[in-house]
DNA sequence: TGTACATCAGTGAACGCGCGTTCACTGATGTAC
DNA sequence: TGTACATCAGTGAACGCGCGTTCACTGATGTAC
């Protein structure tokens, strides 16, 4: 059953795609190997003959699904008006359908606190990401030197993640929707 | 070797008071029964003679770690000047000192992304929580109705987590600083 | 271009391990008289 | 106040289960000539 060179890297790349999916929904400890295969259309014998160890692919799917929100940030922000931007990205972000969606949103909101505990290789990763995110966001802000857009942009960000995360822990809707609704009006009119 | 109701009450809240700690330090899924009763002294086979499931033992950790923050809260609040007091708060929470102190630390921040997956016990407990939590830190701005102030607060509150998170999954250490140093020039001079 | 052999992606059973939970047991504490 | 019995906090072994990982096997793909 051997399959070709293209069609085993198509495999790992479903792999690392479907994984990335299942650790945000699931977290990364509740998410076995074998739910992760099944999620990619596989049995979980094969996992190995892509992959050294679970560690491995959470380093790697982090990286990409990291990857995948600048790329979709880019686009989304080249394809507004200047001006407006940065604030339609981060309307987008704090938006309840993002919050409601965490299995394709971002991964530091959906685990951010998990991550913090990570072996290196995985923080490793999700620090380079989170530095692109702050740099991307930076380069939206005008008005100001490079280094104070970059600490702005810090905690633009930081503000972002903890909002989402504590829309998601809280059972209150309408607490939920508020969460959201005073981390917009602080973000998009910049103080 | 049956112990008194009084040294078993003991027992009960020391039970509590370490997976509290241990659940902060290595996330709930990390945290085995054993290694928990370990933690308070006594051996993993006793565990159900306290509580029903670790589920419980969850909700009713996280519900005495936030109350214990809160308390915490109240004594530093009403021991500064009344004008200071809010901002002696925020600055002791996005401190280094509890960022590199999980253990003891605000729950919120060391477990948020897993609390969003949480059972609903868990969930409920939270949620009770965060809104005194709230609710402390809104009684503690002048200036607006109490409304604006609760809102106000709500995003207060989610931005201090948010950069104590971020602080926390970040490996370098100057980063890491910025972060919460960030979070402090924007919270402290309210906009 | 065709043939013979080596490679290796994917399968499914099996491994040891630690988990949450249960249980028989112990002996000090609590209760009834 | 003393005695006899029931209760139950805590111990340590055992349970089934799912986890990450390994392995023998299959057969299509890749390589060497």
């Amino acid at each position: 059953m051997r399959k070709s060179r293209r069609e085993a890297a198509e495999t790992r790349q479903r792999i690392v795609e479907a994984a990335s999916e299942e650790f945000r929904r699931n977290g990364v400890d509740r998410t076995g190997l074998s739910e992760l295969m099944a999620a990619a259309g596989l049995t979980h014998g094969g996992f190995y003959k892509h992959f050294e160890s679970k560690e491995q692919v959470v380093a790697e799917s982090t990286a990409f699904c990291i990857d995948s929100m600048i790329e979709s940030w880019r686009r989304m922000l080249s394809s507004a008006p200047r001006n407006l931007a940065i604030q339609t990205a981060i309307t987008e972000y704090l938006s309840t359908d993002h919050r409601d969606d965490v299995a394709s949103g971002c991964p530091f909101s959906a685990l951010g606190s998990e991550m913090a505990r990570s072996e290196d290789s995985v923080r490793q990763a999700t620090t380079t990401g989170f530095v692109k995110m702050v740099d991307l966001i930076a380069s939206q802000l005008g008005g100001m030197t490079r280094s104070a857009a970059r600490r702005e942009a810090l905690w633009i960000f930081s503000t972002m993640i903890g909002a989402v995360i504590m829309a998601r822990v809280v059972t209150d809707p309408e607490i939920s929707d508020s969460i959201l609704r005073e981390a917009r009006k602080h973000l998009i009119r910049p103080s």
